[in-house]
DNA sequence: CAACTTTTGGCAACCGCTTGCCACATGCTT
DNA sequence: AAGCATGTGGCAAGCGGTTGCCAAAAGTTG
């Protein structure tokens, strides 16, 4: 019971009133300085009706300036924080926002966490972070379970299909991370561009072999990557290959490095960071030489990227900021300002970080 | 506004009429299939009082069979979901608790979330999680502003002094994680013991120049570690250098390692595996090999400390699991069961994972 | 069959705060 | 001086649940 309040026990015998003060006339809940004060006592320490205090605190020229001072004197000498509970309850509001993220064990999204952690603190809202283990069923559940305890939601490389996404934005504000939706704004790096770069700056060190190792089938940029990847490695005319699913962790990248390094390309574009990096290690181990016998190119820059061996190429972009801006995004969705309407899609830009896993193609 | 219901719109007076009995006629709220059920809605399509509805879903055996499985049903076709809001409003609880860590940017404390967010899942309680950007002033106003929105704090690594502790936990059930206390149930990690091992490590490579390379002062595992440090190494006979402090992060490496170079110790025990990976680069940077010039040990075995160059000596503890058994400690003292009383302090054990950091004293 | 114990369900009072509406002051106009 | 707009503050009805208490219903017992 640590917690709950002891249930009934007015305080009959009170411990220390000893220094009296303001609050003259029987200050029968205050008294004992126990259980945490409540606008009530605030209000009867300032000697107004709960009612004003709740306004001063809320909208200060709503109430006299007089007024509102004493107040914020009082509040301030029970050191007064309201609850957000009741607060939510008669409010409607909850002030928080729920982070849904297919897997908190992945560095990536730890960037995420990072950038909306941020911005919500900056906001005063409260983060409520849940890992929906890269299950679209997690993830509905999620969403209907806290619907009634979070204002809004950010979904980070949702699983979600479209007609799920659709449902579900028709009735709680939520904006996706790296999943394109036409129903709910986005926030997204940008893909395409960022593979094109990978892609010339292979075609550069001569390659013409090279080969996509794909992470997740439900993942929409995992999709949209190898979409751009075969396009245009079709059209530079070189040999494409694909391998995989793999899940994206460090521990799949051996079979991934083993795949690849069976379909004889010289060069490979991989999912994510996590993967690329498994991939090293077991080229290592099996005494392939990256870049001199094949190149890697990984995608996130995630923390790692640049002290792993060799240091990996990747395609970085500012995850942390495109946290952030989600945040921005969904706040705005939640409290309209006066303006125009709020932006429906954010494109985070993205570059070609070129360290030493890339190199000339063999012979 | 997306969130908040649709203010005033309650149908004329009629309000509690109450005369008819059970409500058959007129449904007024339900109809339009809008905005979330509340509990009241299905006690009326069950054609029970709310009361009944809570004890149902509650404590189960306190009404009838038949009842519990028409409220059941009701619920289930309404998809009721309990407001998690009005719930903490009167029973006094949030479920939900707070983790505090000091920075969300180190993927130390990523193992420890994930612990934790695993296990409060596991028991149906929300995680707020929560960056105090290694300030014991932020630290205590999380404790304070959030008293009322968590039923429970775990403090990873807190900042706060014995004496803020004690007057915290005095108040609120927590407990701590990596940070020693008489006043709150503690879960840490095997230190001086770690330390030890460290240092047999090195003995035996023949190493007798040794420098401890210091975090944060308010650390409390960092002062332990050095204590332990120095006693064990002077007890060695070896000549006992420190430097430091550093922010744990590796963008401070390059200063630590050029003072660690300059001691002339050859062999580096470092307060957390970013600030020894830092290290690392900058050694490699300047051509110092490891571990042939400089052996380097970090701790915490952080992701990445096994891919890095060369991989990293550190020491290992099951932080993941930390977490969980942190949980653990803190919903036990939220809920005492019958039994004894629960346990007020877990060490998790360390072990010495070596990697290639590590080498024979030079000469 | 009466007396008594258990079950079972409803009533109503909160929990702490917000907010629509109303009333009373005040200050300006005319 | 009367009329009116405006500024302030209180009242009270919720928000969606939980829970102590009571009464009716059902089950036991002698």
């Amino acid at each position: 019971m640590a917690v709950g309040p002891a249930s009934k026990e007015r305080p009959t015998a009170m411990a220390d009133s000893g220094t009296t003060g303001t609050a003259r006339d029987a200050p029968k809940r205050d008294a004992g300085r126990d259980r945490p004060p409540t606008i009530r006592d605030v209000a009867e320490l300032a000697g107004v009706a709960t009612s004003t205090v709740s306004r001063a605190l809320a909208r200060p020229d709503r109430v006299n300036p007089r007024t509102r001072i004493r107040i914020e004197e009082a509040a301030a000498e029970l050191n007064y924080v309201p609850s957000s509970q009741a607060r939510g309850l008669s409010s409607g509001r909850t002030n928080a926002v729920a982070v849904l993220v297919p897997d908190i064990t992945n560095p990536f999204y730890f960037d995420i966490i990072r950038g909306t952690q941020h911005q919500l603190k900056a906001a005063g809202v409260t983060q409520l972070l849940v890992d929906t283990e890269e299950s679209s069923e997690m993830e509905l559940d999620a969403l209907h379970k806290m619907r009634k305890s979070a204002d809004g939601f950010i979904l980070a490389a949702s699983r979600l299909t479209d007609a799920q996404l659709a449902e579900v934005s028709r009735t709680q504000p939520l904006v996706t991370f790296n999943r394109a939706s036409t129903s709910a704004p986005t926030v997204m790096i940008d893909t395409p561009s960022a593979i094109i770069q990978a892609l010339e700056h292979l075609a550069s060190l001569g390659h013409h072999k090279v080969c996509y190792v794909a992470g997740p089938p439900t993942s929409w940029s995992n999709q949209m990557r190898w979409k751009v990847f075969e396009d245009d490695a079709t059209r530079r005319g070189m040999e494409v290959h694909r391998i995989g699913p793999y899940t994206p962790k460090t521990t799949s990248g051996a079979a991934a490095a083993d795949a690849a390094v069976r379909t004889g390309a010289t060069a490979c574009i991989v999912f994510n960071d996590l993967l690329a990096i498994g991939m090293l290690q077991r080229l290592q181990a099996r005494g392939i030489r990256v870049p001199a016998d094949i190149s890697i190119i990984g995608s996130d820059d995630i923390f790692g990227a640049d002290f792993c061996n060799p240091p990996l190429t990747t395609i970085s972009s500012p995850i942390e900021q495109a946290g952030r801006v989600a945040v921005s995004m969904l706040l705005a969705q939640l409290n309209p300002l006066s303006g125009s309407a709020s932006r429906q899609l954010a494109v985070m830009p993205t570059h070609l970080t070129i360290r030493d896993s890339t190199g000339p193609a063999p012979h």
